[in-house]
DNA sequence: CTGGATCCTCGTAGATACTG
DNA sequence: CAGTATCTACGAGGATCCAG
């Protein structure tokens, strides 16, 4: 594997401690601004750019373009160019990719649970 | 509910599309540099302030108490000082930080069951 | 329509030094 | 031991213009 695990005890078990480099590697894929936004569109049904663009606003096009390309580079989402006029590409999600969705929406579904909560906690904590 | 959606067609339903603002205020939470670390450090037991800073490195001491102070702020980490010399102080999970605990493992597991492809896909990307 | 290229700004993390 | 204060550097992201 191509992931050295730094220096940390391993003895420990459970996914957490395997590999702190692995868990950042997904949250920095994951955890930009946009990505999930995008693998959250794009969970349903293959989209086009300005489709995306639209539906992601206020993305820039500048950060719908990058965050495509990352989420393609990880083989989470397919880029289908249809040589037509005017040029249409269409983005769908890999296997992989819906695999991501899932955990994302588990995630979702915990912020949904918790959201109340944790504003509640913020704002107890502030008074002071 | 405190978090007006934005713009985007509320029509679909699941967890993912009911409000991106939810997902993106969990995902600044645990998103950052460090909190994935601290949560799973203080997965097992409590731990003191400087037996977390040993095993987060290489965490400043600077990034460490802010990191502490957001978790604890969101209600997802106490904080408790013991008035002894030398001063000490024990941070430790709450029940909602548990249950976050949880969502970064399967978080965790999903990487460790797709790094390996996702590298692969990387390299075959980069090749272009 | 689908982007690439460029410039610029603003937040955030790191280094370092100091305090109760 | 457990932090805070300040200063700086770096990089993600926004705005804008240009091209196939």
């Amino acid at each position: 594997m191509a992931y050295p695990v730094t220096e940390t005890d391993d003895t420990a078990s459970g996914p957490c401690e395997q590999g702190r480099a692995l868990i950042r590697d997904v949250l920095e894929r994951i955890g930009d601004k946009w990505s999930v936004v995008v693998i959250c569109q794009l969970g349903d049904t293959t989209r086009r750019f300005n489709e995306l663009r639209r539906m992601s606003e206020p993305i820039t096009q500048r950060m719908l373009s990058a965050t495509l390309r990352g989420l393609e580079r990880d083989g989470l989402v397919t880029r289908t160019v249809h040589d037509t006029t005017p040029p249409r590409v269409d983005y769908a999600l890999t296997p992989r990719g819906i695999s991501l969705l899932q955990v994302v929406r588990d995630l979702a579904g915990w912020a949904g649970d918790n959201a109340a909560d944790i504003l509640d906690s913020r704002t107890a904590f502030d008074a002071r």
